[in-house]
DNA sequence: ATAAAATATTTACGCGCGTTAAATTTATAT
DNA sequence: ATATAAATTTAACGCGCGTAAATATTTTAT
């Protein structure tokens, strides 16, 4: 490799032999120049280590290969794993990937949407924090740039919802703890932040009632993101005053049972399957570290790969479309029941 | 607020009654112009909502007023954490931070420097990958960007390295232990991927030889970052085979003490500092997920906030310097140690 | 071999802003 | 009020690349 630095287009051209349009071309889509010049400027770019200048190259371009993708709250394994499923589809398919996290907070996911618009990203694919959302404000962001909404989906925004079926969750750990032997009762925070919370409860009682079987919520009192301590108080209150009715408990998300779990260790509470356990618990999300809890936690897995590549998919295609897709499509995908020690 | 689109800073000058170059000075560091005149313009950045192509902008400034954070691998809580405290002290001091994770993988740390490279930022908060990094890569990157490394010390390299007193983790913790009646063996990978943990090995040693106690290190095998699966893994084999030297187990750091406990809880070993109870554990790190292990995870904590603080400001320092600081200063935090249920 | 189609080259302009130098205005000090 | 310093304005150039039109070359089809 020769160790001359190269200062523009112009000067990469002149040495590779090749006119500044047509390298200008390549960089743009390589497979828009025929095979054999993109052949030679490959062998050039050995040769010589030149980067175009992303700066001037995308002042002028309408849109860039970049993409915006905002999680609510990056400090979450499950956001983090989702996350880099979608970096490395992105990079394989071409584009740059800029990852953002509001961090729980309504102001910075607007802080996120205005800088990403800044950023004149070919796409976004954004998960809300949901019910903190400024709605108006990511209404007027979508109907600016090519937005595809996953895990959390806002009625009727962006151009497509991708995740994962609540209900398939739900009425998996629903009949599978009915099935061997107990009722569970339903437990969750009070005002759940992620309207996936709401719709498991609507699963939850649904599928109580078709079973004909009295439904039983426990709301628990807590705000913000630390679901686990969240779920370890709202458990220590339940347990200690016995609150609880029923010796099944199904957790809304693995975050709360986490905590669960760890106030019944606390108080000396057994929880397992087995009939000389105190109590059984399950729930939903198949989280990261849901197969390290003592016990183990039974739980319902995303679909991670399904979610992130039709998210992705389907960005792409809008992209293609020019940014406007002919109906906003709703794609949930099932959950599969994972069990272990806990229920 | 007027809803007329602005096309460049041409227009809005002209609008707001300001010359185009003191606009330009403006965005460029509002205090460089006068109070009377920044408030002028402020009034009308309201009015017309006008915000500078941001391509054109960084196209021709030596630097940007971006700053690239590196970590290695996000789905690790810790990471994500310490990153959300830098990402919050960078924008709070004008700058664009722009988070990376390196997902364990040394391609993808070098392809983020590439990308960091291109991006022209005025700094880099960089923790490598550490064994796994390319050192002569990051080397090179340092020799051309600012870069301050952190958590992970590579010798030599970036113009200043942030990080916790790995030293005073493992004193703080065998201390205890001994002190509590208990002398602890040591638990970790066979070959660790992140130089800290040698470090702290070389702090067992150290810390055992001036109690005069005999060492004890039990290396576990597995590769890559799922160190709870690895450290679950080495525990069943060490504790069904009977290969633990010591009833008391100091883990190298918390990821592997929670797949350490999920083993004992597997095999029906009781962990606490209780007399009844078979073994102690305790680790380092004080990693999100220890407060709600079963028991919860004795441990030593880091001071996040010191060094995200301290390693923001080393930036910003060598930033103002242009580059280049005397000499290459190494600081290091102490631990705090957490006393729970495990040991 | 020849015509038609596809691709590459030449030339030239524009994008939005950074930046500089000289001229002018405004603020501060005496 | 006057001198001086500081800030702003005016005018103009350049950055590196996108892009368009006209022309030239290469490839493919007949």
């Amino acid at each position: 490799m020769s160790h001359q630095k190269i200062k523009n287009m112009e000067e990469f051209a002149r040495l590779s032999g090749i006119s500044r349009p047509t390298i200008s071309k390549y960089f743009n889509d390589p497979d828009s120049v025929r095979s054999s010049t993109r052949d030679r400027i490959e062998v050039a770019l050995k040769e010589f280590d030149y980067r175009p200048n992303i700066y001037a190259m995308n002042q002028n371009r309408r849109l860039t290969k970049n993409i915006g993708i905002v999680v609510p709250y990056l400090a979450d394994p499950f956001f983090a794993e989702i996350a880099r499923v979608l970096e490395r589809r992105c990079i394989d398919a071409g584009f740059t990937p800029t990852l953002f996290s509001s961090h729980g907070e309504q102001g910075l996911e607007n802080a996120i949407l205005d800088t990403l618009r800044s950023l004149k990203p070919a796409g976004v694919l954004l998960a809300p924090l949901g019910r903190a959302s400024d709605r108006k404000y990511i209404e007027q962001f979508c109907r600016d740039v090519p937005t595809i909404l996953f895990d959390s989906n806002i009625e009727g925004v962006g151009a497509a919802f991708v995740g994962s079926d609540n209900f398939s969750f739900v009425s998996q750990t629903v009949e599978y703890l009915n099935r061997t032997g107990n009722v569970p009762c339903f437990f969750e925070m009070r005002d759940p932040a992620n309207p996936n919370a709401n719709k498991r409860r609507y699963a939850y009682l649904e599928m109580m009632r078709r079973l004909d079987l009295e439904p039983h919520i426990v709301k628990i009192d807590g705000i913000g993101w630390g679901f686990e301590e969240i779920g370890r108080q709202g458990a220590l209150k339940v347990l200690r005053d016995n609150l609880l009715p029923s010796k099944t408990v199904l957790c809304s998300n693995d975050r709360l049972a986490i905590g669960f779990l760890s106030a019944c260790h606390e108080l000396g509470v057994s929880v397992g399957r087995d009939e000389a356990c105190d109590i059984r618990v399950a729930s939903h999300d198949d989280h990261p570290y849901s197969r390290f809890t003592c016990p183990s936690l039974t739980t319902a897995a995303h679909d991670y790969e399904s979610v992130a590549g039709h998210a992705v998919e389907t960005l792409f295609q809008l992209i293609e479309a020019g940014g406007k897709l002919n109906r906003r499509e709703e794609t949930l995908f099932a959950a599969r029941l994972i069990m272990r020690g806990s229920a």
